[in-house]
DNA sequence: GTCTGTGAACGCATTCACAGCA
DNA sequence: TGCTGTGAATGCGTTCACAGAC
């Protein structure tokens, strides 16, 4: 992914700390906490430290993930190359509207939003992205924790209310970027 | 906005917590940190906060806004509508790609990379996305910067250099998802 | 000497507890 | 009584400083 391939074996935390733009000492400590992966004098094994971190954030086994909503965004998303370094599977796209169903986006088929409970229960999905707007954004996510969904990528505009058993990450572009005047 | 609109001419901390799902203290000491808004007794009204909160964050002037790649990510974000609720005006579009120049996204018309420094310098743009490939984001940031802007959101998967004076905000959704199997 | 791992020190953000005001 | 504003207490994440391993 970021790291340079193919070049050094091993990588040391300034090396790290310089590639994202932290601290080197962060970088040991955050790392420490999972367990001794650096060779004192030397630094980490790249090979091995991908592999790690892949474990620790559970990447290894090939997430399937389901995207609602079809519009733009939602196709941008569902077509979007850069999962799969991640080892997520874009693995089911719904859409409400009639005209959408049935289209192809690649090689998936936008399935009806009325089927997503049994389709995502039947493909095993426990991860789901929202992209619809936001007045139907609660209701997909309720949808979504009914089907066994596990964590949810918030893209619309609002606020969800959910059981505490499943993680929400909330991602509103307009919002982060109506902080950047602030800091500018 | 987020706010209910025509209701209650107050909102109490306590009720602006639960909508955003944070602590009534914490919108306090946050609110207080920037002047007196609140009535003792009674909550904070919630027009004249609306409009505190514009002029802190700056969105009170209709910021200018440059997006850069018009591929699915950058046309889905060009012709998103939610951007006008935090002020900012979508000003300008960019592609490399001489198939997608001069083609239009709502009212906007693609105009050539290579025009961007230029553009953005008579539009007095400050304020740039980047939604181009990892390998073109930052020659692309780099000439943002040429260009005057001084706030960047990047949306490509990887960090980029640039002076301190620049504020550049990351978002990359699929490392964000990255994240989520961990938390689950 | 180099670079990791880690207890201790530090600083900052959040929360608590309550004073002040309608 | 109800809710804001705020110093004090708390907790947590970051950084420092150095011991340990190669």
């Amino acid at each position: 992914m970021i790291l340079p391939a193919g070049e050094n074996e091993y990588i040391s935390s300034s090396e790290l700390a310089e590639l994202v733009g932290l601290n080197p000492t962060r970088i040991r400590k955050d790392l420490s906490y999972f367990g001794d992966f650096g060779v004192r004098g030397v630094g980490y094994r790249v090979e091995s430290l991908v592999e790690k971190i892949r474990s620790i954030l559970k990447l290894s086994g090939g997430q399937k993930v389901a995207v609602v909503g079809a519009g733009r965004l939602g196709t941008a998303i569902s077509a979007y190359p850069g999962f799969v370094i991640y080892g997520f599977e874009i693995a089911a796209v719904f859409d409400s509207s009639k005209s959408r169903v049935g289209k192809k986006i690649g090689t998936l088929v936008i399935e009806d939003s009325s089927k997503l409970v049994s389709s995502i229960c039947k493909k095993g999905i426990k991860i789901g992205i929202i992209a619809v707007p936001a007045k139907a954004a609660q209701e997909t996510a309720d949808k979504l924790v009914e089907a066994g969904v596990k964590g949810i990528m918030n893209l619309s505009p609002c606020y969800l209310n959910l059981p505490g058993r499943v993680k929400v990450l909330r991602n509103d572009i307009a919002m982060e970027l109506g902080a950047l005047p602030y800091y500018m």
